[in-house]
DNA sequence: TCGAAAAGTGACCAGTCAGTCACATTTATT
DNA sequence: AATAAATGTGACTGACTGGTCACTTTTCGA
């Protein structure tokens, strides 16, 4: 049994908060590397060497608590989106574009925990110390591991080809993390706030994209037409999710 | 008319590249803040302060170099895989697996290219330099302008669905440079000779994957059954890119 | 051969910054 | 109220590194 957290203890917590919350930003801002626990202790109110009470491993400390806040509520929205409950009550389609507009929602509220694992993920993965290395590749594991589950599923009734359930799931976080970083980027060079990012087109586009593929339904034969033939045309729309930029 | 270069020109250029390369091993290594002068001198034999010699923009002007070798190379290839002759001899769908398994078999070669590229990148489109950033933004639409071209020819041939060729070939090129880093990543963690990527079936499933989509042929109606009901089971099998691994 | 130009060198320097810790302040306990 | 424990501070320090430049070496042209 889990004892009541006593007023200190509830303060100690939310100091840790606020001083996770200024390291955040100055990550996002500024990159690990150049971002400065000087910016970010003025940033929390606090002296510089407080930091180190708080978070053990100084800064470096500071990211990787970033890192789990972030995987951490990946995994769960994985879970939360195909529950049993939820895949026996909804199609795959749409338990799909619920997922991929979630997932979308929210990384564009937690923007500065996603710009920072864009950031410096790849970085560390490809990076001499084979710690953090191995960190990313776990915590991607779970995440691929989540999602092949309901992935798989739908393979087992028939919905999905059948393929490696990892590598399917493995493109669907990629697609839409790839979609949601374009969006960032989209919205960074243009400084357009009437014409934000549109979630909702953007995982319509990215379910008809990775359910239905790019291809014509008429073409999808294996004796196919060269583009110099005159083959009829389907005239099927789907709307772009650019449209909203 | 350009003149014939001299014997000293030959020599200089060449030790220009000699101290390129070193550079990019450095950078694909290191990642670019933490490679050192020191280090990228040792490893072209020349003294630190001759680096400057080469390149005036010093340790980001190799940098920069280097993504520049890197772009116009992928705009060479896009051009090459997609002209006007090759298209009109091949269908769209081989002209893509073809372009598919060049793209993979070009980072292939260049490693540490690509690694640059995908350390730094997202770094600098999110930080702070304008610049930087809309140097990136320009040699990706370069990219995605190119590719668009062919994309909206099989669009209007028929072949694709029609969406917006932009979106397409940003995610057309997302999903190449997508399962090139897990490859490489995994080559990274597992250090497995006899296991190595195979070229050739990432842009078999890639190809499959993008052009076809996940969902099962049975499937694409609007009226879904659940995956709770009793549905046909199309055993329709997708050779998955990870088997080589 | 000599002088000028080109090329090369690495010690030096200024600037940077994460981590440390002696000291100070605040809070809790007796 | 006095003492102990908890919390906070920012000057200091050591390590680091890109860029500079006085000096050296090599190459080239007359």
């Amino acid at each position: 049994m889990h004892a009541p957290q006593t007023r200190r203890e509830r303060e100690r917590l939310s100091r840790r908060n606020a001083i996770l919350e200024a390291a955040q930003k100055e990550f996002a801002d500024k990159g690990y590397a150049q971002a400065k626990l000087e910016d970010i202790a003025k940033r929390a109110e606090f002296g510089k060497g407080t930091l180190y009470n708080y978070f053990k491993g100084g800064k470096q400390g500071m990211l990787f608590a970033s890192f789990d806040q972030l995987f951490d509520d990946s995994e769960a929205l994985i879970h939360e989106s195909f529950s049993n409950d939820i895949m026996g009550h909804k199609s795959f389609r749409e338990v799909f574009y619920d997922y991929t507009l979630s997932c979308l929602t929210f990384y564009i509220d937690r923007k500065e925990l996603f710009l920072i694992l864009v950031k410096e993920a790849h970085l560390m993965c490809f990076g001499d110390d084979q710690k953090h290395a191995q960190y990313f590749r776990d915590r991607r594991d779970r995440l691929i591991d989540a999602l092949s589950v309901p992935v798989r599923r739908a393979m087992d009734a028939g919905f999905l080809r059948t393929m490696d359930p990892l590598a399917v799931a493995h493109m669907i976080l990629g697609n839409i993390e790839g979609i949601q970083i374009h969006a960032f980027l989209e919205g960074e060079l243009q400084q357009k706030e009437s014409e934000s990012f549109a979630p909702e087109k953007a995982a319509h586009f990215l379910t008809t994209f990775l359910l239905d593929g790019l291809a014509n339904k008429n073409h999808n034969h294996p004796n196919e037409v060269h583009l110099s033939d005159n083959a009829p045309h389907d005239s099927s729309h789907v709307q772009s999710y650019s449209d909203g930029i």
